[in-house]
Order: C-alpha cells, then sequence, then structure tokens
DNA sequence: GTAGCTGAGTTCGAAAATCGAACGCAAGGA
DNA sequence: TCCTTGCGTTCGATTTTCGAACTCAGCTAC
C-alpha cells in the first residue's frame, strides 16, 4: 500500500493522520493559524521550495482546508489561502501539539509566542475529555473495541 | 533551511509539528495506540517499508516517544516497542485528529474501532480550553502575541 | 551438530519526492 | 516600453522511500 492510499482508508483517525502526517503540511498549517496567507510568505519564512509549497496548498485546497480569497493590493486582485470553516476546526490538533511540546520538548522557559483567552486573559490547553460525564481522559482511562477490522 | 533543522526551530508547537509531520510517523502513533507493539506486525498492518520503519521508530526511541521493553516468547527474549509517559501523553493529538476527522472526513456512519470511557461508557472528544475560565475555546477566542520573532 | 524457522533488522538498486535556481506571466507603475 | 511584484512552473541534482533479497541470532527438530 502506498503511502497515499491511506487517504481512502476507513479510519477517521487514520484519514488525517496520513493527510497532516505529509512532510511540511503541519508546518504550513502552523503557519496560517499565526497569520501567513501569501504564498511568498509561506515561502520566505519555511523555507520551503515553491514547487512542493504548491503541492501542499494544493491539497489542502482541495480538502476544502483552505480557501483562495480574493483581496486588493494596491488596485489589483490578489488571492490568499484562508482557513475554511474544516480548516479552523484543527484548531484542537494544533492546540494539541503544543500543549504537549510545552510540556515535553521546551528545552526552558522559551516561548516564542503567547496565547490567551480574549475574554479573560487565560491560557490554552488541549485535553480530552469524555461527552458523557465529562471527565478529563488519558490514554489509560479509554477502552478500544475493534469495529471492522482489526486494523482499525 | 532544510526541514530536518525544524526540531530545533524555538517554538512548542513547531517543533512537535517537524517531529510528527514526518511521513509515516502519525500513523505509526495511531498503530501503537491502537495496540500493535512489535516490528512486523507494524511493518504488515501499515505495508510501510521495513528500512523507513526502523528510521521512524529510532527516531521516536531517541525522541523518548517509545522505549523497547523485553519480554519472552516462547522461551526467548525479543523487544517490543512501547510507548513512554511522554509518548502517552501525546494521546490527545491523535484524539484532536480523530475528533476532527470524525466531523469532517467521515463519508458516512463508518466507524472502524469505537472508543469509550471505561468508567461511565461515555464517548470520548478532544477540546481545547482556558486554564483559567475552563471555557472552550476556538480560534477565534485565542490571542496571539509574538514575544521573540514574528515568525513564531 | 546441523538444518530449519522466525522475528528483527540491514543492504542496495530503482522509483518517487524534494531542493534550489531559473524561467514565465499577468497586473500595475514609472 | 521597461521595471517591479506576487505567484507560480520547470528542470536537473539531491535526498527519501520502496521493495526485494540478504543477514543474523536464538531457538526447535531431527
Amino acid at each position: 500500500m502506498p503511502y497515499a492510499s491511506f487517504a481512502s482508508m476507513p479510519c477517521a483517525l487514520g484519514r488525517p493522520a496520513a493527510l497532516l502526517g505529509e512532510r511540511w503540511t503541519l508546518l504550513l498549517l502552523r503557519q496560517i493559524f499565526l497569520g501567513t496567507r501569501r504564498f511568498e510568505d509561506f515561502q520566505t519564512t519555511m523555507a520551503i521550495s515553491r514547487s512542493v509549497l504548491t503541492d501542499r496548498l494544493n491539497v489542502l485546497l482541495q480538502e476544502g482546508v483552505l480557501k483562495r480569497v480574493p483581496y486588493q493590493d494596491e488596485g489589483r486582485t490578489r488571492h490568499e489561502y484562508r482557513l475554511t470553516e474544516k480548516g479552523r476546526d484543527l484548531y484542537p490538533v494544533l492546540m494539541a501539539l503544543r500543549t504537549w511540546g510545552e510540556k515535553w520538548m521546551a528545552p526552558e522557559e522559551e516561548e516564542s509566542f503567547h496565547l490567551h483567552h480574549r475574554d479573560c486573559g487565560g491560557g490554552v490547553r488541549a485535553k480530552v475529555e469524555c461527552t458523557d460525564c465529562g471527565a478529563e481522559l488519558t490514554a489509560r482511562d479509554v477502552q478500544v473495541t475493534a469495529r471492522v477490522n482489526s486494523d482499525g
């Protein structure tokens, strides 16, 4: 099975994992959540090759994570890449990565940007909870039950 | 900047994004959370090439996400790959991916495996919350403030 | 002891992905 | 008309990945 065919695997975790697990895609989404919207800015801040950047943007457009939005730049029409609702909904994924990174990959008190709740100024944290009782869950609290096939 | 050098970028989101954004790594973690622990089983269930599997396992070992644990198999000692505490802490990342996948990438009522809270049987969901007031947050509720440099 | 089996890699040539530098192009402006 | 800018495309060189074969250690059977 080539890597690309995971895009059609029957698993609600596997498909996103394959999509976002392509090289550059997570870093690209990070940059977008930080506010970058233009081809040129992605290319210079990430130092990604232009052809790969084109490809990754197109994949995310096709998946409906991004959309191209026209805007006026000194009288002429240009386009920028913006998150769709589907794309904005990836926020918990990025925040979960950041929460993990702060706990396990931060060398010291480094913090290149700070996030806080607009309303109350509090910090931001990803967590997993039970939809029923509301308890916060870890891997140990969750039972996996296979439904269709063993590779889930 | 080659892709690999993101491993040392000064960003608590960028470093994990670069680490888990390597091809196969997210799918490998998914497989581990589903219970796979042995080289041979990874190789056959994921259809990844053996050399790349070796490389990805070694990276995760080196990062302290996985550990090699000896066990007895018909009298002889073998090793299996298991999550460390750091690795188990990636659970919210995987759950955030799955929560997103169920909402946005599920073709129908497909569900290849089911997750539920051991104690009460409820469903499992990732979310982002304010550490202060406890409110559930979306990207729009969060303010980003640069600290060191603009590329975050 | 020696032949076979199995899990866990390693090796290596072919194919695919990525890089980086140059090129193309459309829409203004000078 | 020529210049600039943003946004790609193209293409040869390099790096990754693939896939099949090979190695090796520890057992089992004979």
